[in-house]
DNA sequence: GATGAATGAGTATTCATTCAT
DNA sequence: AATGAATGAATACTCATTCAT
């Protein structure tokens, strides 16, 4: 999915956008495959189809397109998910639709999980941008009423700790719509409803 | 905690013995400070007053001290949580003594914390004898009729990445209490409790 | 004889190539002075007056590089060997040319033997390009009807052996021309000759 | 063929000599299996059932060993050799007998085979012991008329070249008498015997 | 004599980064 | 802006040899 993701974003502007872009596009292309411990500065300068220094015009260190990336791919997640839960107002709506939908896009587009997934443990700093939204929606929760929990970086680090866990295992297990539900569940659980109200959610909002 | 673990229990036995102890206890010590992926060989053998072929003679590779020092390490958390548990029938009880046992061990002891973390990322094959009595204490609870969950892999993962994320954040922000409290609530409310009567419990057991 | 060999041919070129060249020349000096399996990658970069790392832009191993130097040599070995001998078309006289030119050669170019010599032993194919002449000239006489002697790898692996023994001796007890000749006279009695035939062959040729 | 054959020849001797023959024993084994080069002094205390470090109250260097290996080798082949031609006086006979005899002991104890090959390439003295005999016989057939040649090292040295060739490529190729029968043809006619002369008494000696 | 633990020099290979063109 | 050749620090692993017990 959205391969030449950043190439599109470039069309139509200057060269140098777009050779960035294309430097961009292919650190995804290589960290999905390789990881961003394994990515070689020429393997994405190679995949870009430009020459090995070029990369050093665009960028100061491999750590800077690194957190590059990452962010920029949490920002564009993000944005995708905020379109999809326009209107939504029930604070465990939202927490299940956007859990839904930030599971099922990342493991449409299995580079992007790897950049997300190795940005918290090969960077200091995970992108936050990924899961603000998240933030806000428990807030929401809490706010009215259905949620019982304190709202800091302990409640998000916890939650997206089960999000990540979630993730990896369907990587490596291969895709499995239960396991996305009982994360699902296990969230709302989490963050204060009783077992049955959980449940009836995440059947209201899954089907 | 518990520098020069190895060696201790290594002490009075023969040479080959003691080096081999001398080694893992700078296999730690060298984890705690670096990390299993940036630990050189040579820092372990500097470390244990060796020369640096001599490490060849007791480990065929670095993977495999890592993993004999990941899985030693699992198997003497083990061990000791087994020791303050004895006694302890009730399946919830269990699991919050077990979680504020492992995160206070694992505090303690910086070095074992680091092994244990990393050792889900960098090892294929992470120590699964560190997590066993979280299943067996989880599977009793969920015969008592307390907690209300599948048990398999995903429950332990889910669990465990809660426990991870606590720890990592202490590790980083400071050693919290309130956050452990906080974290045992959280494992009983996704184990299917209700947040009362999780925090009855946990209030019973913590004070 | 023929040091700088390849950066003589690649004058002019572009840079790689001259670069290319001063490491295939430093590998040839080197392999002249220690042989092919003392031969070391530092030893080759040290000699052309290059940093470590450079050998791997341009070779994936040593044993690459030590491939390519004897197939070059033996190419250009060929070569001069074409060079002396056309216009001659006796089965005989091209073997007794061919074969005291080569070891005249080799002699001449004592890093030159060394890498024909320990290419046989150390990598898996030696370069054939060496001795192809050989075997057409061993077939030309056949035809002719002069040779008696199946045309096989096994002959030619003798006449080989030959060579390769006359050719030991010399770089160890230094250069005689008499013994160059005695190859000769040996070389055509197994392929068939009378030994009054072969010394008259060889006087006709070495006068 | 005769594994153990040191230690067969030790028995009811002093501790030492036991220890000794162990020792020579297990080189042979391991050169057999992984040549020279490749042999570890460790590969052989293991197989001679010994400690590493005894290794050195019985010979000062690796190097040691294998000269003595290959020296005791090449005397045993020639003993072997001596009993089969007793009572043989013609020398082209002896030639024949000789080199068949040798070809096919060597083809039956391929680790012997390794050991003379080896020693030529990786020890600076090939051993002469081994092809002691031949120079006898050679001589023995010049005195009688029916070789033509100079006796020297020379002529040595080609004549073990051939042999050498020959066995090397029965190894790698698997064994094959035809390709004997034409090595003896070969060194009958290099010694000066015409080629049908030379078929005869190869077809009397072996059939 | 035997042991076997300890030694440490030796080396191929990787890859982020620089810089002259 | 782009190139791509050059760099060189960094590191796991081998094995002959030593020597205290």
């Amino acid at each position: 999915m959205d391969d030449r993701f950043f190439r599109e974003a470039a069309h139509g502007q200057g060269k140098r956008e777009r050779t960035l872009a294309a430097l961009l596009d292919a650190a995804v292309d290589v960290i999905g495959r390789k990881g961003m411990e394994a990515a070689k500065i020429s393997d994405m300068t190679t995949a870009a189809g430009l020459a090995n220094g070029t990369f050093y015009n665009y960028f100061q260190s491999k750590e800077e397109i690194l957190h590059k990336v990452a962010m920029e791919v949490a920002v564009e997640v993000s944005h995708r998910l905020d379109a999809q839960m326009a209107g939504i107002d029930d604070g465990p709506t939202r927490v299940v639709t956007a859990t839904t939908g930030f599971v099922d896009l990342v493991l449409d587009a299995p580079d992007w999980a790897a950049i997300l997934l190795d940005s918290a443990a090969y960077l200091s700093a995970p992108p936050e941008e990924a899961f603000h939204y998240l933030a806000a929606d428990i807030t929401r929760g809490v706010e009215q009423g259905v949620f019982d929990t304190k709202i800091d970086a302990f409640t998000l680090g916890q939650t997206v700790a089960l999000i990540g866990a979630a993730i990896r295992m369907q990587i490596r297990h291969g895709r499995d719509g239960e396991l996305t539900r009982r994360l699902c569940v296990n969230i709302l659980r989490l963050l204060g409803m009783t077992a049955r109200r959980a449940d009836k959610v995440v059947t209201q909002v899954l089907g």
